[in-house]
DNA sequence: TGTAATGTCTCTAGTAACTAGAGGTTCAAG
DNA sequence: CTTGAACCTCTAGTTACTAGAGACATTACA
């Protein structure tokens, strides 16, 4: 048995924030001592891990959430996970992609100055003014 | 002269977050008509694109304003533009190699599980639950 | 000129995922 | 038994918007 600040020092999830789980539903309400603190047991510390493990992979709280009941009706098919997880891969494939043509145009925009002169002929200015200077529109 | 909504459909900005730049600083308060509804000029047109291209480049609300100031500063140097350019540039990097990082872990998450089985053998819960399976470990 | 439809106004509150602080209580050590 | 650290709840702040209420303005048309 652990206070919050031990399962805070193991898993490296602020205090706050391992309540705001529990808050949320993603951390079941631990037992209390007779002061009302938080006592936490080695399913809480798993717990806890799982959650940041999957925060960390970009997975939303509300994923998380459907991962959790899933595990916890071992019954259903496993196809909703795998669904939340390609799911998680497609959105970190489309958002490698918008920051790959991000890199490009700021990369353009950064090198066509050196930074020497006044910014009244700043290009990075006038780069960012004039949309048309763009390789591509950079949403998608 | 156009009316807000007219802003709105030029720039594919929607009229909440045009009101919403005026009153964060980016977009100066536009003349109004008797009846208190904001007219805007050619300007003002500019101005919002060039807050909308920064946007969608990534920059923040905060980084938008220096880039302003600068604007209407034109006998400042030209560095600050080009420190808060380089930076956005090396974030954006910094977020594709995390997120491509991601990327592996995921697909692997993914791969691993063909979705027919039950969610007690899913292997998808079985590598989000337990972090050492991680190729590495995901945050930097 | 009247009226109806659409547009706009301000203000408040909600979103995600926390983070920070106030003001009070409990725990563990000595 | 006292001290100091850790903990409690609650509220409010963060970023960059978005949504809605209720009132007022503008425009189009008859």
């Amino acid at each position: 048995m652990f206070s919050i600040g031990g399962l805070s020092k193991k898993t490296k999830v602020k205090i706050p924030t391992i309540r705001y789980y529990e808050e949320a539903g993603l951390l079941a309400a631990p037992e209390r001592t007779n002061g009302n603190q938080r006592r936490y047991d080695q399913a809480g510390l798993e717990r806890l891990s799982f959650i940041k493990h999957a925060r960390e992979l970009g997975f939303s709280i509300e994923a998380i959430l459907s991962l959790i009941e899933l595990q916890e009706h071992p019954d259903r098919s496993c196809d909703e996970a795998t669904a939340i997880a390609t799911a998680q891969l497609s959105d970190v494939r489309a958002k490698i992609k918008k920051l790959r043509s991000l890199e490009k145009e700021l990369k353009r925009i950064s090198d066509c100055c050196d930074g020497s002169g006044l910014s009244e002929d700043c290009n990075v200015l006038t780069a960012l003014a004039d949309h048309t200077l763009c390789i591509h529109p950079s949403h998608g």
